[in-house]
DNA sequence: CTGTAATCGATATATTTTTATCGATATAAA
DNA sequence: TTTATATCGATAAAAATATATCGATTACAG
């Protein structure tokens, strides 16, 4: 119902919009009131039109020989990938990497703020990772029915990932960003999105390979 | 000089194989023999066009109607992304993400051995994470000169990157893994491989704010 | 005031990646 | 043995993405 909510985004170029708004909020920080496709560019080493192109996806204009009005351009970008926006959201699995997540101050600065975490590890009930208390696994529906809660972070192992899911499914979830390396089965109407940090590895260990020979 | 080191894989096929390899290893284990493009591509959810098109860069080859031999197929996916190669690595910045990354089993499965960690935290001079022992940040160039390291995952704070990165470079360093979200400024002949995740969580915010009108 | 250069925005081209098509082949059933 | 079918491997088409071109506009220098 929003003006933007119908639009379509090539995911290549959502991908780059964070680190477009991380170049230009230093600037922004700095003083400087416009910046141009080309300042952009060169700050993170790609193609100028690309950057152009992508920020014509913004509602921000940009003026010749000026470039965009900063302010303008931090709303249009933030505006598209909901970093204006504020969000409740759980996690699930607070061992090695979700206590890591937890505690990352970056999420909550764009929006996304952990209320609770919970884990299958009694011992772990009642303490804290960062000012987020570790809740019992059993009180998961409980807490997402009364709370409303829409977005889990998946960081549990492998083998307990589709049946932590199921249950988040099961209890109203509506998004979770998963990052366990299997694939989850849910309805339609729910959002995954995952990450695969061995994708990256590969990614690295061929262009290592290419480089030493 | 090896028989594939100048072959050209693409950056989104390299991406997938290790989920490939997920699935076969599963299969194995389970005593399979074969397996068919189509059987990867129903369990991962994608295409099998384009998973035979991946599967066409390794050295295997498939039998009509039987698929490929696993072990095969194994050994053609672990060969192209370096995984059947061991490697020594240190890690730079052992904090949260640092540490969940040193704790994590996955990477020695995969040829990435941490041999040691490095900090600028006095108190964790001596400690160990998972079996690593962190150094104080100034025993990094004598400790990679020494043992020849080529590999250092950097997982400082942001302010920090750069310059960890210029030791590392300087001491030898030929791959940087980088988690930090910063355009690190390297020699040519240095691979930096970065991971930000922040790309991660804007495509899932999108897709969150699509699904939900 | 005029010319110059940077940059936008739109359009066009090139490249990469995905998806489709099709003949060949191996297995299993008839 | 013959026939039906799943699958491979190669080639072709389509879609997505990246890069190039170009006129219009604006600031600035002369
Ligand atoms: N640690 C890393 O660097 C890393 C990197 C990439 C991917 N991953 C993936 O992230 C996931 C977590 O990794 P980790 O290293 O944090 O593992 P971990 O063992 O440290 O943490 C898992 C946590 O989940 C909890 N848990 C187990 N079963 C549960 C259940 N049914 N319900 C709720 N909680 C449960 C455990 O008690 C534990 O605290 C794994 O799937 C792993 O493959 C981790
Ligand atoms: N924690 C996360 O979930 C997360 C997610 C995405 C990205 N990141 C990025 O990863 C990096 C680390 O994040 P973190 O949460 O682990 O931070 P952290 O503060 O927990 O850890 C950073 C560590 O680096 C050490 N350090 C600082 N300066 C150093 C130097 N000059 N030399 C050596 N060591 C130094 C610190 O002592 C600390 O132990 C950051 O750049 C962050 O943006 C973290």
């Amino acid at each position: 119902m929003t003006d933007s909510s119908d639009k379509k985004y090539p995911v290549p170029t959502i991908r780059r919009l964070p680190s477009y708004l991380r170049v230009i909020k230093a600037l922004d920080f700095e003083g400087r009131e416009f910046v141009s496709a080309t300042d952009i560019a060169n700050e993170l080493g790609i193609d100028s039109i690309k950057v152009r192109k992508d920020l014509a996806y913004t509602e921000a204009t940009g003026k010749p020989r000026v470039g965009y009005r900063i302010t303008e351009l931090m709303h249009g970008i933030r505006s598209i990938i909901g970093w204006d926006r504020n969000s409740e959201a759980i996690l699930v699995g607070a061992g090695c990497l979700g206590s890591a997540l937890l505690g990352f101050p970056g999420f909550s600065k764009r929006g996304l703020n952990f209320v609770a975490a919970f884990d299958a590890d009694r011992e772990k009930y009642g303490t804290y990772v960062h000012e987020c208390e570790i809740k019992p696994i059993e009180e998961l529906e409980k807490f997402i029915t009364e709370r409303l809660i829409e977005i889990a972070v998946l960081t549990v192992p492998s083998f307990a990932a589709q049946q932590v899911t199921d249950r988040l499914v099961n209890a109203g979830i509506k998004g979770i960003w998963n990052f366990s390396p299997v694939r989850l089965k849910v309805p339609p109407s729910v959002v995954v999105q995952s990450e695969n940090l061995m994708s990256g590895l590969a990614v690295f260990m061929v262009r290592m390979a290419r480089g030493a020979e």
